[in-house]
DNA sequence: ATCGAGCATAAGTTCAGCTTAGGTATCTCG
DNA sequence: CGAGATACCTAAGCTGAACTTATGCTCGAT
């Protein structure tokens, strides 16, 4: 019989691309991980790893077999939900993964809601990047998260993470009283083009969000000339009514914006998720986390 | 993560029935296997068994977890399956169980056929009571079997093993030429009837084969009186010849019948199958052996 | 009553799987 | 182009999980 434990790290070393990278985060030495994949190689009776350059790729008989590992998995996990919600009642340590914007708003909501139904669960929050999500519920450090992703920049997916939707909200473009210009229609490429040669605040590169941004400006005609990159929202916001520049926000954030600030709906749209270990939907805490979080965007 | 391992004692402790047992299968001590049972049930935080007499039993929460167990077990088979088949060539060995019959006459033409097309493959015959060959298949004493049910006593569905038809033959009475009598109709009531009063020989008590004999002659209006409990169907054909009484036999054992015996085609029928582990359908020596039996049934 | 079957627990043993240490090949950068 | 960093592999030693052995307890059959 395959050592799931193994086809565990095979999986792993598929989606982080080194071995070191995998012993990292599973807190073993590199030459655990190496030694165990030999054995499992060697069982296999197939190649499954082959060299390349100094790293190593998976071969197709592996890549077959990471997916084998990942209906596996899917399955254990399915079954560690059931025994949990064999448990009577709900409790134990709940790690929730969640976007700074997120933890803002949408998580203190969604944990009042949850400390009064489940005293006895233990909520542990922690801010991450979207990109990290992933990797962390695989390897245990996070049980649920909440995600995003925005359009022009779609979320790759991903067979061991489930997500269910949660909201989708328009983006607004905030700019101020002084650099306003009245729109000519109420398509993208109309409401931003006016912006086309002004500086512009987005959140920091290398995030979806920046993505986002500068996707949205080529799509209306024009690369962004970036001044200000800044992940916080109300920061955002605070530039904008100073005319530091046009930026985007989304309507979360816009609730009790700085004086100054002009707000513009656009046709854009951000869409929160939660996400979790794939077959984990039916686990208590986490079917508990949901359903408050649903209940905390109204 | 939950230990596929235990799961797989939990399965097989389901199936099973007592801890000893499964001990006793898997050659362990039943002291090795009460103990993961334990680690397992400590894990999952529900009770998985309960004391009831002397033995255990399986609590809901139990059965519901080696319903997982069997998805998981089967995709890794699935998985086995196709590392055999990435692997180039068919070899190593291949543990065949057949119940008697099918060892004279399709074991001996299949492998045959296998060993031209496949000379690297080992094949290891043994027979076995079809009873027991679920058994052997989960416990990896056998890869694959040829089975048989009967009319009037359909074989218990197995999650844990798939099959493929390989042939249905119709079952003739056998009788000698002083006992035979003009029948009136081909129905089973009316070929069987006038063998109401007559000796019997069927197969040997507990067997698929008996329990046929028995609800056939019932079926058809009375209890047979069992003289001779034979499971070779070559030393019925001869005690019938002899005049020993009525017997049921396959088809397949009527090719070259002794002198003396008569014998009827009834509307009865014994259907042929291979059996193998769940998920393992995709393993190429085992494709290769389904494809040899079914040739080998023309 | 007695005995065997079945399971659990305690204690001792063994080996799979870990870490440490050291070596090689590859990539990067001054 | 040489030095250092990175990534992996192998060898050797160590540790704990999982096994066996030994023992006791309970239930059911004779």
């Amino acid at each position: 019989m395959l050592d799931v434990r193994r086809l565990y790290l095979l999986r792993e070393l598929d989606r982080r691309g080194t071995i070191a990278a995998v012993a990292e985060a599973l807190t073993f030495t590199a030459s655990a991980v190496s030694q165990q994949l030999s054995v499992l190689e060697r069982e296999a009776g197939v190649a499954l790893l082959e060299r390349s350059g100094r790293r190593v790729i998976l071969t197709p008989a592996g890549r077959s077999l990471v997916a084998h590992a990942d209906a596996v998995l899917e399955r254990l996990e399915l079954a560690v939900a059931e025994l949990a919600s064999a448990r009577e009642g709900i409790g134990g340590s709940l790690r929730i993964g969640t976007f700074p914007s997120g933890g803002h708003t949408i998580v203190p909501a969604a944990l009042a809601e949850l400390a009064q139904r489940h005293p006895a669960l233990e909520p542990m929050v922690q801010e991450i990047d979207s990109a990290r999500v992933s990797d962390g519920l695989r390897a245990g450090e996070l049980d649920v998260a909440l995600v995003h992703d925005y359009d022009f920049v779609p979320a790759s997916p991903d067979t061991t993470v489930d997500e269910v939707p949660l909201l989708e909200e328009p983006m607004y473009l905030a700019t101020n009283t002084a650099t306003k210009t009245t729109s000519r229609g109420n398509t993208l490429a109309e409401l931003l083009g006016p912006y086309a040669e002004a500086p512009w605040i987005t959140a920091r590169e290398g995030t979806t969000g920046h993505a986002m941004a500068v996707r949205a400006c080529q799509a209306a005609g024009f690369q962004p000339r970036i001044h200000h990159q800044v992940n916080d929202f109300r920061t955002a916001l605070g530039l904008a009514a100073i005319g530091q520049g046009a930026g985007f926000v989304p309507e979360m954030a816009t609730a009790h914006p700085p004086a100054g600030v002009v707000l513009t709906k656009l046709p854009l749209f951000r869409r929160s998720r939660v996400a979790f270990r794939a077959g984990g939907g039916t686990h208590p805490a986490i079917a508990a986390f949901v359903a408050a979080a649903r209940a905390a965007v109204g």
